[in-house]
DNA sequence: GAAAATACCGAAATGCTTTTCGGTACGTTA
DNA sequence: TAACGTACCGAAAAGCATTTCGGTATTTTC
């Protein structure tokens, strides 16, 4: 059987049963657990055992009721599966210490109506404030007005009056390029995704500040189509026909530089001697197991959920602001684009 | 600033605001919105629209520090990058209608410290059950009893008497293996990851069984070491020197089943025709972007996410179960074992 | 038209904790 | 000894919604 029943009385104690137990009124109790001080040293020991041995904790149901805070966020979210959502997640679950704030999560599937549904639901159990995480960095549509603070983090919000919290894909293309370019490389092209998506613009734009900054020019056009594996063999193969001087790639995904470098292993281009290639998001578990492992660019998706969880707290203490932050973003520094010792 | 006021009167509305305003007792606003049918149909105009009016929605708090029952169950994860919790507890969320259950999100990071402390919260925070979710399918020590429901998912409890479900490795290994000699192969080699997880074992077990009852023999022995694209190139190079007459390759994970393929393609040999090759996990990114695409083995997580919530609730109702159950598992075909037309 | 039944509404208890404030009992000061 | 202060404790309210049960007012029945 799923184990229920703790051996005791068949109901988890309550405070009056310790107060009872410890023969004190319930408020002394109270105040004894709570390390007030207007209680005699005698009487608290007594209570504390008592509470001891009854293995009483208070329910929180009831002091939230009273306090009018539950420490308790939600996080929505619109898709679980994204690889994004997670060290967001993660992040904004440790951004206060274990056990003292706790988090709904809910996974709207993409869904206008289910996230109306997790909306109410988490108002209704009155969280202290609701952190919106999107798929893509690409604007959302605004929650509008609710009596909690809302931080939106990975894709902000098409209102400029919430705050919201993205990451800097412009400086992460830029530190790319630059990556690149100190490496020795000046016949650099670019490899993304879908350019439907604002982070594979952004991150074009990016890798144009850098070039120009340095007096040089993208070799060929940006080269845009899906985040995949596939496209980056074809793209890869197009690219070194056209362009075989090529000698650094930016890709806009790991997913793609993966493809780009099978490519050049199909083709007899060793990496990173005769071209360097970096990737983006640095998604682990294919960086780290690639031939050779692949520099990328890291946006600090767990510092984004950290940062977005503290907001949702300072709002509550009545600091607030507006407006999208871009976080900052990092490299990785692999086989890749430096050769191994 | 982070938009936190409704326009109203700055406190959220309560159903005593709501009977106020429709001139009735709390009594009959409560039932008038709960649909209780004690109330004339004028009266219950009346307060519905007093309650849209002051846009109430009943506190949940209050609600559940009286019926007992808070619509909550908390999920207890060992890690969250793992790729196994995140089906699993998408599972667990949508195991309900949106907004009827929702899931309290604790991550112990690996730490039973940190594990106790959620553990603590979640008990004061009245969770109906709980859902404990490990990283491997090796047996974890059991939380022991308590006053609530606990169902483990994955990772198995080392307690009977407690209820987990864990998926079917066993049943796994057997049927990929089933699923090669079905496409005519019979001299078929196994490489897995790490040894030390009941996972690689029972997948070994369930490929013995799938031979045996076909009258086969494993070609060499079963090649254990890490779960890791280079592992799997490495094996699967030693693999062909010492039994090259190999013609299929039941893969421990999609991880290793892709270092596979990229060794035999770089020795020259075609999959599926020469060689057909099988992964474990079905993770679609890994799975999807090989060449040729990677048949495996898929364990239905979110099926499993979904049975343990269930299960969480059916006990609450009494109906309690204990032992382990094993979750089928099930094959998705794609190139890398039948050629594509 | 009187008795009984029905329909509707409200006071109050319930769930559990925290906090305020009033009250003993004891000791201290003049 | 009278007046006062201190230390400790407990009754009660507050936080919000639900439910029971008793009570009017209205209708039905004979």
């Amino acid at each position: 059987m799923v184990r229920t029943e703790s051996a005791g009385p068949g109901r988890t104690a309550t405070l009056s049963d310790v107060a009872q137990l410890a023969g004190v009124s319930i408020a002394t109790a109270s105040k004894a657990i709570n390390g007030r001080d207007e209680v005699a040293p005698a009487t608290r020991r007594r209570v504390l055992e008592a509470a001891e041995q009854l293995s009483f904790t208070p329910n929180q149901l009831a002091r939230s009721l009273l306090a009018g805070r539950t420490g308790t966020v939600g996080l929505l979210t619109s898709d679980l599966e994204g690889r994004f959502v997670i060290p967001i997640l993660m992040g904004a679950e440790d951004a206060f210490g274990a056990g003292q704030v706790n988090v709904f999560l809910c996974d709207a599937r993409g869904d206008a109506i289910r996230e109306q549904h997790h909306l109410k639901a988490l108002l209704n159990r009155r969280v202290d404030g609701i952190i919106v995480v999107g798929r893509q960095t690409d604007p959302r549509p605004s929650l509008g007005t609710l009596p909690v603070p809302v931080v939106y983090a990975y894709a902000p919000s098409d209102d400029q009056n919430d705050l919201s919290i993205t990451p800097d894909n412009r400086a992460g293309g830029r530190l790319a390029v630059e990556h690149l370019i100190s490496c020795g490389r000046s016949r650099i092209a670019h490899i993304s995704g879908d350019p439907a998506y604002a982070a594979a613009r952004d991150r074009l734009l990016g890798v144009r500040d850098g070039l120009q900054a340095a007096g040089l020019e993208l070799v060929g056009d940006a080269m845009f189509s899906v985040w995949s594996e596939h496209w980056g063999r074809d793209a890869a193969a197009l690219l070194l026909a056209q362009h075989p001087e090529v000698d650094g790639i930016v890709c806009g995904s790991d997913q793609i530089a993966r493809g780009v470098l099978d490519t050049l292993r199909d083709l007899g281009r060793s990496v990173p001697e005769d071209v360097a290639v970096i990737g983006y998001d640095n998604w682990e578990v294919l960086a780290t197991n690639s031939r050779p492992e692949l520099t990328s660019i890291d946006a600090n998706l767990q510092q984004l959920g950290r940062t977005a969880a503290k907001r949702v707290f300072t709002a509550l203490d009545d600091e607030q602001r507006s407006g999208t932050e871009y976080q900052p973003v990092r490299l990785v520094i692999r086989g890749s684009t430096i050769p191994r010792r």
